[in-house]
DNA sequence: AATGAATGAGATTTCATTCAT
DNA sequence: AATGAATGAAATCTCATTCAT
């Protein structure tokens, strides 16, 4: 089945809002890859704001689902599940790379109610994984010396800053990235 | 001394394009918090991508000379001056998180030459960084089976990810974050 | 049928480029004198100059089919060609005196493609011109040991000058200007 | 002895109104041309437009002079005086063309007394040269049945229109253009 | 479901000019 | 004789949005 008018607009406003910034593309930039008229956006999105927050919705549902299906596993260790967020976050980065940066770029020109949802998401993911963290320290397989909220800040920093620098087809996959970034995390650089 | 108006202005768009966004923040903004005319922008700075270009150069080069001063000290292992690093850039964000949030929010409004020379500095940046694990691998101070490249990244992108959620005023100090942060990223999490 | 919002535009721009220059008059000025606002002039132009070159390129288009029409014409010798284009010359400027004095006044305000498109049918009026007297010069009717292309340049030259000082309800009626006009330069001043 | 610093003014604005047009040259690249600043031209000039009167009344001034001297010289035909101001005409193009240009095209920019007095100037000279006229056909020289007045109005614009592509560097020099110009006025083209 | 015309508010930028020094 | 800082008015142009059809 041929994707509905809508999909197409937010497909195409992804690229634009990512490659231009969302203040610099406008409505006409979008259509005009469309060819149709500024109408038709307006019949399915009531503002340039509304897209932005759908856009921005989508991809932090996709990102909670798929981290939800990852700490429902049974007979799994805490550090597997940490390492398999961790590989999660970055495949989210080559997969939605352009939603990514749009998520992390972008969140000042929304407002309002969706403003408040948007941030509630994004800290629930970010508890996700303290959370998973504090378990693990629980269940004694993490050392428990931490405070789990700064350990879930900064694994969570690295793998968001990928999005900065990461490269589908670059020289390293993201598997690879995931496998050395967990390894740090769990290890650590000293000898 | 009173600052120049050139400082001045330079001070009230930090303030402005961090809260409002680049594109949203207007010259008449600007000038509105300063009592001035538009006319009296302009003469100081030929365009407003100017003005960011040279919130950006500030901001960096401050960066690299803070790293450079910490890389060349003598008497130091490479552990020490990681983590002085990391705390330098982590104290970054409590003191000049404003021009730090609009170094990585921003850069896709400047252009032409100064985006390359903004790049590369950023670049010469991350790879001061891997030098100092490259190094401190060969001097055995850090394992040596990771790819320091990778290493440099994650390391990175948790500080400079601080910037997102570090608050001055808040419960853990520039000092502690850091302590932790080079906790983990030396001993790793793992018992 | 009423003329559309992109002529009353042209027709408006044309006196107000006349009176004030293509400078000085500003798209306020033009869309005041309609009425409507500067949204409206935009869409149907994409820029001053774009206004600048479609009522150039109207008025030359004129101007060669015109001269093409009595170029053709069967059974004339080569001086009535002359004559005719002559009075048409004249006659432009009293039906479309605006228009021919942006014309030769404001050329310098168009560039790039357009210049040269301009350009080109310019030269191509004076080089009919010139042709019509190499013919006649041919043919006997004229004699041949002056330069046509200088005879065209100075007959060309008187008749557009008229656009500074013919006044439509002047003492001398377009057709009486052109009728001196011919006589001179067929049979010049002397006894 | 060197230039004044208004003499200086003058013949760089002369250069810059020419090529860019008088309202498109600013004050800013006047100055810029010379290394000095908008304090220093208005020193020596109160407003743009004086400087742009300035240019105009040298001009035309110098062209009063030279027709004077023409005329007053004894013991020449009037055939003679008019061939030598058509010549005069030519050759001003030659040695002054950014001027001549800037005179015939930037007139609507002179307001007030000033505009009356250039005007007045400039009607001055083309009823000089009807003046000859008129005395070569009280003389006999000139046929007497054509009306002086439209008969210089076609001389002069013939020479005046010499502005838009007489070059200095052509295949025809000023003397050559001059004499098949009279030529033409005087014998015309016919057999 | 989509178009095309129009709006209106505001954006960046330009520039002649002034004035204290 | 000249500078440098500042003004203020206006210029071109953009764009999200509306609405009748």
């Amino acid at each position: 089945m041929e994707p509905s008018m809508k999909e197409k607009i937010m497909k195409h406003s992804i690229r634009l809002f990512e490659s231009k910034g969302f203040s610099e593309a406008s409505i006409q930039d979008i259509v005009n890859t469309l060819g149709v008229t500024k109408g038709t956006f307006y019949y399915y999105f009531s503002s340039k704001e509304e897209l932005l927050t759908q856009i921005q919705l989508n991809y932090i549902d996709y990102m909670l689902e798929e981290q939800q299906r990852i700490i429902e596993q049974p007979d799994r260790t805490w550090k597997d599940k940490l390492s398999e967020v961790i590989l999660m976050t970055i495949q989210a980065i080559e997969d939605r790379g352009s939603s990514a940066r749009i998520f992390f770029r972008e969140l000042l020109h929304i407002t309002g109610d969706s403003l408040d949802l948007i941030k509630k998401k994004r800290d629930q993911f970010r508890l996700n994984v303290q959370s998973i963290i504090e378990q693990g320290m629980e269940s004694g397989e993490f050392r428990d010396d931490l405070p789990a909220e700064m350990v879930a800040f900064s694994i969570l920093g690295a793998c968001n800053w990928c999005y900065t620098w990461f490269k589908p087809d670059g020289s390293k996959s993201d598997t690879e990235v995931a496998a050395v970034y967990t390894e740090m995390f769990l290890n650590g650089l000293k000898l």
